[in-house]
DNA sequence: GTCATTTATCATGC
DNA sequence: GCATGATAAATGAC
């Protein structure tokens, strides 16, 4: 009688959301413009979910995921991080 | 057991300059992560009711009996309790959100 | 001991 | 059918 069937409630990967596409956004341009060291301190952490209207914690698992399955890709097409680096070189050289 | 806990403030593994892309490295070579059974979940869970913190003895026994190492009983207490304070916290935001929609 | 992580796995969205 | 967010083992810093 202990952890009643954990796996039909109680249990967020039974209603996980996509992020929305700004928070993505927002998201990608923080760690691709942070790609030397995508490890956002505490403060960044608690903006970027303000930011983005999630969780910190949220936060946490997008930038851990994102890490692992970015360093996956390396040597890989990445087309992402192209995507993102023009981005920033067009917002900063107008 | 836990009662003292100061400033906490802990810093990451490997927090390497600012050298390109050097967080892509492998910092150790890792044991592949095995999920547990039911049965060994069960068990650790039922114990974990009783109490968070296991003793050395409890330990042993639970190692012995689920075919686990006592280093595996150890953190799957350590990361259970991890878990139980994060349900907490989610817990008491919840509440604080409901608080704040009905004075509002 | 806590706790931010890494990694594989899970469950879902589309 | 993979992309994606959350969780479960495992490690390391302190």
């Amino acid at each position: 009688a202990v952890m009643i069937l954990r796996s039909r409630f109680l249990d967020a990967r039974r209603k996980r959301r996509n992020f929305s596409k700004q928070a993505s956004e927002i998201l990608n341009e923080y760690f691709y413009s942070h790609l030397s060291n995508p490890y956002p301190s505490e403060e960044a952490k608690e903006e970027l979910a303000r930011k983005c209207a999630i969780t910190v914690s949220q936060i946490c698992n997008w930038f851990g995921n994102k890490r692992i399955r970015y360093k996956k890709n390396i040597g890989k097409a990445q087309e992402e991080a192209n995507l993102y680096a023009a981005k920033k070189a067009a917002g900063a050289s107008p | 057991p836990p009662g003292s806990l100061g400033s906490m403030g802990v810093s990451v593994p490997c927090g390497t300059g600012g050298n390109p892309l050097e967080w892509t490295g492998q910092v150790t070579v890792r044991k592949k992560r095995k999920p547990y059974s039911k049965y060994q979940t069960l068990e650790l869970e039922k114990e974990f009711l009783f109490n968070a913190y296991v003793s050395k003895q409890k330990r042993w026994e639970l190692a012995r009996n689920l075919n686990l190492t006592e280093r595996q009983v150890k953190i799957w207490f350590q990361n259970r309790r991890m878990k139980n304070k994060k349900n907490s916290q989610r817990q008491a935001s919840q509440q604080q959100n409901n608080n704040n929609s009905n004075t509002n």
